[in-house]
DNA sequence: GCTTTAAAAAGTAAAGT
DNA sequence: ACTTTACTTTTAAAAGC
């Protein structure tokens, strides 16, 4: 897979060396997030643009390539949050958002907003849903989505809130707390959300 | 012609100043018992003002930073108060102080809703990341400043060096918007 | 880059009642 | 559950690490 890459780095000059360091570490995180190799090649592609415009220089390459993998995730729509990204790589969330909108600036990247109906099914495999209430959540969140309750609301806030609103009309017994866990949220946020998506439903 | 007018309200003022002397910052802590200084952690010292409601930095070279003012006048009052009340406190200044304002924030309100994901996509240098921040980021080119949009229809103008930018900011901003359809009126 | 100051916007979070 | 406090973003200057 990273063959083109790899590829480069049989001359050996210090950019190629830092190319290695680059793979071996996306390598690594490609498992502790269980991304697919598009994403990894994105993000390495990312990442030799980032060295090209020579944004290394001072900077912590880790974070550097943790943010690049960030960007990876949300130019091919994976559901990766920055706090997902922060525990794989042990790189402070903070530090990986900063990096990542420099690299949207210095690269002039341009990505999708997030679609909170692209994060269900990671909630849902993570709490153990049914496929029945992933489709009632989907139908809760395009119904809703977006007439405007979402704008500004964290994505992961919103699918969590339509996902526990659909196994409460699916009668599937899973407590705020178990979907709040899955989704890195908190119960309160699920609560302010649903009394969001109660109107917008009629429910 | 927007269909709305809308209401700014300065929020605050960040001026620089310099009363071109060295300043004892020691002394100052002496003679005035409420002021902060923590040369180990920020080497300006805090001088705080009730009225107006402002915190101002001084610095050992004499120069120094107003915060917390709602208008320009009020800023430049506030360093001349400073100035006052370390003289009364036995402070030697010289000269007065020349003011520089440096930053001028404001809250807007436009009164009508923003389409914040459509307008993440047609303005450009913009940022909308509703996971880090609910507001959309929008930088300006002409004045420089940088506007932060939220669905409600508020906004937050920071950047400018003068009040006028602020309108002008929040004008071009509002022509732009209702432009592109990115305004909802009830 | 960090440290300190102030302020608004709206969302999220944590702690205390 | 509700309230309070606090942190996220943006901006600018100051002196020094």
């Amino acid at each position: 897979r990273l063959r083109t890459w790899d590829s480069r780095s049989q001359v050996h000059e210090p950019v190629d060396r830092n190319f290695r360091q680059a793979f071996s570490e996306l390598d690594r995180l490609k498992d502790k997030l269980a991304v697919g190799d598009a994403v990894i090649e994105k993000a390495a592609y990312i990442y030799r643009k980032a060295l090209e415009k020579g944004l290394v220089r001072g900077r912590s390459i880790s974070a550097l390539i943790a943010s690049a993998l960030y960007a990876a995730c949300r130019d091919t729509e994976t559901p990766r949050t920055l706090k997902d990204i922060g525990q794989a790589s042990n790189i402070k969330r903070k530090d990986i958002a900063r990096c990542y909108r420099l690299l949207l600036r210095e690269l002039n990247l341009k990505m999708p907003v997030v679609d909170p109906v692209k994060c269900i099914s990671r909630i849902a495999s993570k709490a153990g849903l049914s496929e029945k209430t992933k489709r009632k959540a989907t139908k809760i969140l395009q119904t809703a989505e977006e007439n405007k309750i979402s704008a500004g609301k964290d994505p992961m806030g919103l699918a969590a809130a339509a996902l526990y609103v659909a196994c409460v009309t699916n009668g599937e017994n899973k407590t705020q707390r178990d979907v709040a866990e899955a989704a890195g949220v908190t119960e309160v946020t699920i609560r302010n959300r649903y009394k969001g998506l109660k109107i917008a439903l009629n429910l | 012609m927007p269909q709305t007018k809308p209401i700014v309200s300065v929020e605050n003022v960040v001026a620089s100043a310099s009363v071109d002397q060295k300043m004892d910052l020691n002394e100052i802590t002496k003679t005035f018992p409420d002021v902060e200084y923590h040369p180990d952690q920020f080497p300006g010292l805090v001088f705080r003002l009730k009225t107006p409601k402002t915190a101002t930095l001084i610095f050992t070279s004499g120069k120094m930073v107003c915060t917390g003012s709602k208008s320009e006048e009020m800023a430049r009052k506030a360093v001349k108060t400073v100035v006052q009340k370390l003289r009364k406190g036995g402070i030697k200044v010289k000269k007065d102080a020349t003011v520089q304002i440096q930053n001028i924030v404001a809250s807007i309100n436009l009164g009508g809703k923003i389409h914040l994901e459509q307008a993440a996509r047609t303005l450009p240098r913009s940022m909308y990341e509703p996971e880090q921040f609910p507001g959309l980021i929008h930088r300006m080119l002409d004045p420089k400043t940088v506007i932060l949009l939220f669905s409600s229809g508020k906004l937050v103008c920071t950047g400018a060096k003068q009040e006028p930018d602020v309108y002008r900011s929040v004008n071009n901003l509002h022509a732009l918007l209702e432009e592109k359809n990115l305004m909802i009126y009830d």
